[in-house]
DNA sequence: GTCAATGCAAATCGTTTGCATGAAC
DNA sequence: GTTCATGCAAACGATTTGCATTGAC
């Protein structure tokens, strides 16, 4: 488990060097990404906002405000997943890619060494400067089998 | 170069095995894929027609219709792009992952032997049968750096 | 003649924007 | 007090749907 309280800090750090206000609806967001089990879509980060603490009184304009500058500040990264739209994850998580069973929706997450040091190398191959991937394996678990 | 009379006979084969009604608008979406250089939105499919076949009076919701069908029955496959949206090939091109460019949307297609072998290992430890795969690496191409 | 596919317009979904109000500094 | 961020509602673009009509079989 990461250390969130870190995260947060960060969160505030940034925003005073950018001279922008800390608002506790950004905190709220992060803080939903960084103890999410799954990855969310802006909907589904606004749900849980609101099933968690009724009292507050977010509106949804305000989370796709949030997540698009978490995003811009590199605090999480949304992925673009097949099926539904964008998603995103807390960037605190190290990196990793996806096996997606497409009976049950389970998400088994790998990383290949490999496989990474490959696309480094196609990309220079390419003169691209990568920023990010997303690699998805869509296929049927054991138990869906 | 595809041969695309014998994809254009195969939807035909699929279309009379499913006992539904072979139109020219899916003939012509079908083509426009498959002649097609680029990925395509829906609405990038729409206007190829639109100024290639002024005649043609096509409707906007029979491509997106179209579209879903050709998916479906497998004969064009649809990517998830980071920037704008779904976009669309034809499936008589061989598999490939793409190299995306962030800035101008330039999209270099690739195919690494030794990523496909490992990616089949990771699914066999895993258990996974594997469908399907897409793979993407997004950055900043030559020209924009 | 039957039934699926079409074109059109209206509806819907996810996301963004304008603006008056509220909160951070 | 100033300025940024918010909430709300309206606007927006992409996609889907309802429905009457057309076209394939």
């Amino acid at each position: 488990m990461i250390n969130s309280e870190e995260v947060i800090e960060e969160l505030k750090k940034i925003v005073k060097q950018k001279g922008l206000k800390y608002t506790e609806q950004r905190e709220i967001v992060l803080n939903i990404l960084l103890h999410a089990v799954d990855h969310l879509t802006a909907e589904e980060v606004y749900n849980e906002i609101k099933s968690k603490d009724g009292a507050s009184n977010i509106g949804i304009a305000t989370v796709y405000r949030a997540l698009s500058f978490l995003e811009e500040v590199d605090l999480i990264t949304s992925i673009n997943f097949g099926t539904d739209g964008k998603k995103y994850e807390s960037n605190s998580k190290s990196h990793h890619d996806h096996l997606i069973c497409t009976q049950c929706g389970k998400i088994i997450e790998f990383l290949d060494d490999e496989i990474e040091k490959r696309q480094e190398r196609i990309a220079k191959k390419n003169k691209f400067k990568i920023t990010s991937h997303s690699m998805q394996l869509y296929g049927i678990c054991e138990d869906c089998q």
